[in-house]
RNA sequence: GCCCACGUAGCUCAGUCGGUAGAGCGCGUCCUUGGUAAGGACGAGGUCAGCGGUUCAAUCCCGCUCGUGGGCUCCA
């Protein structure tokens, strides 16, 4: 038979060669590191024998299926462990996902975490004693039969799904373990020397609430031992990071306990974070032509009404009576804004009208959702609501996605940008008259494709309001976040009949838009605690400057320099504290304050200073004029767009 | 909301096989006047998350509630 080769060359192989075996012809390398193979487009074991004239692709780690072909055998070596050790265990699914894999489980008397050490005991040795991954195909009878045998009831509920999606039944089993299984696998449980238990969890059976919780355990395995502590220490470095951790300490805020579940009290530190990064927003926002607004934190029900979202987000509102009436907290800052648009008519002239709010919403959360900063029952939204033309919309579409870059760019994220369109084949399921999703998708391709913008399409992921676009943005760490959201909406116009008087004297649908840049404040300093590992940029950091007098006799000069730095409005504080400087500057360097001015004796004799950067140590004695520069070219607020 | 785990001083954590508790840091006072990541002494701080139950006796055992964490689902 032909083989193809990537870099098509054309070899001849006798039929029932294996890919491992042509793996090997190459070379004794490439069959080691090989873990499947692509055959004419479709991922099979190294070890099934091919038959037919084909291009071949060998996988390896380096190659995403060949990544998640091992991930996905180790959940299989994984459950045969867990198998052996606590009999009576029901296998659910057992996929790779990003950075891993998992293996859903119902073990009767699991002891929980405890038991990773004998789980991975178990594993090694079956690493060690290098057991094949068999393949076989099997009528669905004959499938049933083995897992009603073994009372395997989930398996057999995924059979029934798979006959009637006509799908060819096929089994793997290493050793005495056996699974449904698509496959491909790996060779051999040799393969996977290099793997971690992470972490154990609950999980509903087919991710439904209405079914069983099943004990999920979280692993991971790599190619090499060298990759495997990489990743683990990425996962101890995020640990370290953890905004739930850095926050607290750093003093910036505190959530929860007696203040109540999923709620932020800012302590004065992290307030003058959200300080700079509000009154940055409002200048940035002032002068991107947007009109500052403020609305109230309740409105009556009927205005949400009349949003919709009384109907479809009940369930996340909070509700008050007041006199007769019944009032909502908002949950969303657009009918407010849609008050305001309807002020008075309103003429073509005025539009673009770009309104844009810090607005505090509460939204009710389910307990178990509340995670820190991420995820809380009151947060502010930096929202924004375009009112337009239909002319208007790829010029104001291409301005926000800007806009929105500007702002990961003065926080060096990077990003990813995702264009969220309607499912062609449910349209019914959408509001807003067809003919404007008509025009309005292409303009949001068009947008970004003018840009020259790398982007994403995915249909079908399309809010039922409108197209979107998503960005999402990478931090230090390479992890990828919620950022900007640029959302179109076709129903809110509609149900509170939002027109503008067109230049033909006729009133017209207004076009509108809604975006979100930091998304939650509260969430965005999350981020930024995380991707900074909370050593924050100076314009953001609380304390800019720490001024440490060696002894008491340089306290008046201390002061003078403090006042000189105040009056530069550098956020700046004299620690005379009757303690060694060494100790001083231990408690500002953990403290991740960015300069510290330390002055002696001969500093105030020469009216010099000496300088000291947090995470780089001693820049010594300078005069003062050079210290304010490089200080305050430390903390300079980010240019406006 | 659900499954699992956890809840001891402001923080990080010991401890009590049931007899009402301890360290370090932090905080306060004093001594020390110091040169680039922890000077010393003394002291104050706890209804051992809350409420019930078992017991002569509960911080410890049991139950419930609240809170926190890992996930599921959901989401800015």
């Amino acid at each position: 038979m032909r083989i193809v080769f990537p870099d098509s060359s054309v070899k001849e192989y006798e039929a029932g060669t294996t890919g491992l075996q042509i793996a090997g012809d190459i070379s004794p390398g490439l069959a080691r590191n090989a873990l499947i193979i692509r055959f004419n487009g479709e991922l099979m074991d190294l070890t099934r024998p091919l038959c037919d004239d084909g291009k071949i692709e060998i996988l390896t780690f380096r190659d995403e299926e060949g990544k998640k072909a091992l991930r996905h055998s180790c959940s299989h070596l994984m459950a045969s462990a867990v198998q052996k050790l606590y009999p009576g265990t029901r296998l659910g699914i057992g996929p790779s996902i990003e950075g891993g894999y998992y293996y859903d489980f119902d073990i009767p008397d699991f002891p929980g975490i405890s038991a990773f050490e004998d789980i991975t005991a178990e594993m090694k040795r079956q690493v060690k004693e290098d057991i094949s991954f068999i393949r076989k195909e099997m009528s669905f009878e004959d499938a049933v039969a083995l897992f009603e045998d073994s009372g395997e009831k989930y398996k057999l509920e995924l059979l029934e799904e798979l006959r009637d999606a006509g799908e060819s039944i096929s089994v793997y089993s290493n050793g005495e373990f056996m699974d449904l299984c698509r496959g491909p696998h790996v060779p051999s449980t040799g393969c996977m020397k290099h793997f971690e238990l992470l972490s154990t969890a609950g999980a509903y059976w087919r991710g439904d609430e209405k079914n069983e919780m099943l004990t999920r355990i979280y692993g991971t395995v790599f190619d090499s031992s060298k990759n495997l502590k990489e990743h683990i220490l990425l996962l101890e470095e995020a640990r370290k990071r953890d905004h739930r951790k850095l926050g607290p300490e750093l003093g910036l805020f505190k959530i929860g306990g007696d203040g109540g579940p999923g709620l932020v009290y800012w302590l004065p530190a992290g307030t003058i974070v959200r300080e700079e990064l509000e009154n940055h927003w409002k200048k940035a926002h002032v002068k991107e032509g947007y009109q500052l607004v403020s609305t109230p934190h309740i409105a009556p029900v009927e205005l949400w009404k009349t949003s919709e979202h009384y109907y479809y987000y009940k369930d996340n509102m909070y509700f008050l009576d007041i006199d007769k009436g019944e009032y909502a907290l908002k949950p969303m800052n657009c009918p407010g804004h849609i008050i305001i648009y309807k002020n008075s008519k309103r003429s073509y002239r005025e539009l673009p009208m770009r309104l844009a709010e810090l607005g505090m919403v509460y939204r009710y959360e389910k307990s178990g959702v509340l995670h820190g900063l991420m995820r809380v029952r009151g947060f502010t939204v930096d929202d924004g609501h375009i009112f337009c033309t239909e002319d208007q919309i790829v010029e104001e579409i291409q301005k926000v996605v800007r806009f929105a870059l500007y702002f990961l760019k003065i926080f060096d994220f990077g990003y990813r940008i995702e264009l969220s369109l309607m499912d062609p084949s449910d349209p019914d399921h959408y509001a807003g008259n067809p003919e404007e999703w008509k025009k309005v998708e292409p303009a949001l391709k068009n947008a970004l494709d003018e840009m020259g913008e790398d982007y994403r399409t995915v249909q079908g992921e399309a809010a039922f309001y409108g197209p979107k676009i998503d960005i999402k943005m990478k931090d230090a760490l390479g992890r990828f976040w919620q950022g900007p959201t640029i959302q179109f909406d076709f129903n809110i116009p509609q149900r509170f009949d939002l027109t503008y008087v067109g230049n033909d004297g006729q009133e017209h649908r207004v076009f509108m838009v809604h975006r979100a840049l930091y998304g939650s404040v509260e969430r965005f300093i999350g981020n930024l605690i995380e991707h900074y590992a909370g050593n924050l940029p100076g314009w953001l950091a609380p304390h800019q400057v720490v001024i440490l007098p060696i002894t008491e006799s340089q306290l008046e000069r201390a002061e003078e320099v403090e006042n000189i730095f105040t009056d530069l409005d550098i956020r700046c504080t004299l620690d005379g504290k009757n303690e060694t400087v060494g100790y001083r500057i231990r408690e500002a360097e953990t403290g991740k304050v960015p300069f510290m001015l330390i002055i002696g004796e001969r500093e105030a004799a020469s009216g010099r200073v000496s300088l000291r950067i947090h995470g780089e140590g001693d820049k010594g004695s300078m005069e003062l004029d050079e210290a304010i520069e490089i200080v305050m070219a430390g903390c300079r607020r980010p240019e406006l767009p």
